[in-house]
DNA sequence: TATACATGCAACCAATCGGTTTCTCAAATT
DNA sequence: AATTTGAGAAACCGATTGGTTGCATGTATA
């Protein structure tokens, strides 16, 4: 059983789940009324999403209601770190850094 | 054939394929000398990472170069941006706001 | 206490995934 | 010209995925 963040956040309603979460904790019932799936359709992404700790429970009587784990989706932010510095060169940037190359070409 | 950029970095292999042609353009041989599975296997998982974008191919007689492409991975950054205020803000420094609202409250 | 409700779990199913082996094709090498 | 090499495509296979329906269980409510 894979579970981590990264195939967690494979499917499209997984990654809604987490964006509704995000902005307030909720129930599996309240959840799963925004998508067109079954109660258990949901149930089951849900607890993809709580076996790899993007949610966490918290039990009220009956209820359920899941809380968004931020702390989590930073391993996301991590990996994509690595790539960072490349997008953030633009041509532009990289036009500048080959012209001081050619001048230092030319003064040597 | 559903083909997002967050379903191609599900998989481990495909994440260090990335890494590695993050550093270096690499034909598929020399990406699968990398790892234990087939060439073949590395070549399905070059063409998911192309079909997404997050590769690009430049051909030189019959070797193909592959090529990282770092605008792709940003849509990757994008998302997870929304949360990314979520996990910068810690306790301490929630602990410090209450702290200050608490002064206000007195001043007030 | 009987009933309705919220949730999770199990069984099942078609589709997809990640891997293998085999084959084809074009380009380099002999 | 014959052979080797690099790469993609096809066929196949077991495991996993994402969905369904039905059932079990604990909590609220009539």
């Amino acid at each position: 059983m894979r579970r981590d963040v990264f195939q967690a956040i494979a499917d499209p309603t997984r990654r809604a789940i987490l964006t509704l979460i995000a902005l307030q904790a909720m129930t599996p019932n309240a959840i799963a009324e925004h998508f067109d799936s079954s109660r258990q359709a949901i149930s089951k992404h849900i607890k993809i999403l709580t076996e790899c700790q993007l949610l966490r429970q918290e039990q009220t009587g009956r209820e359920i209601y899941y809380h968004f784990n931020p702390r989590k989706i930073k391993e996301v932010d991590t990996w994509v770190e690595q790539f960072r510095t490349m997008w953030e060169s633009r041509f532009d940037q990289l036009d500048e850094l080959l012209k001081k190359q050619n001048l230092k070409n030319k003064e040597s």
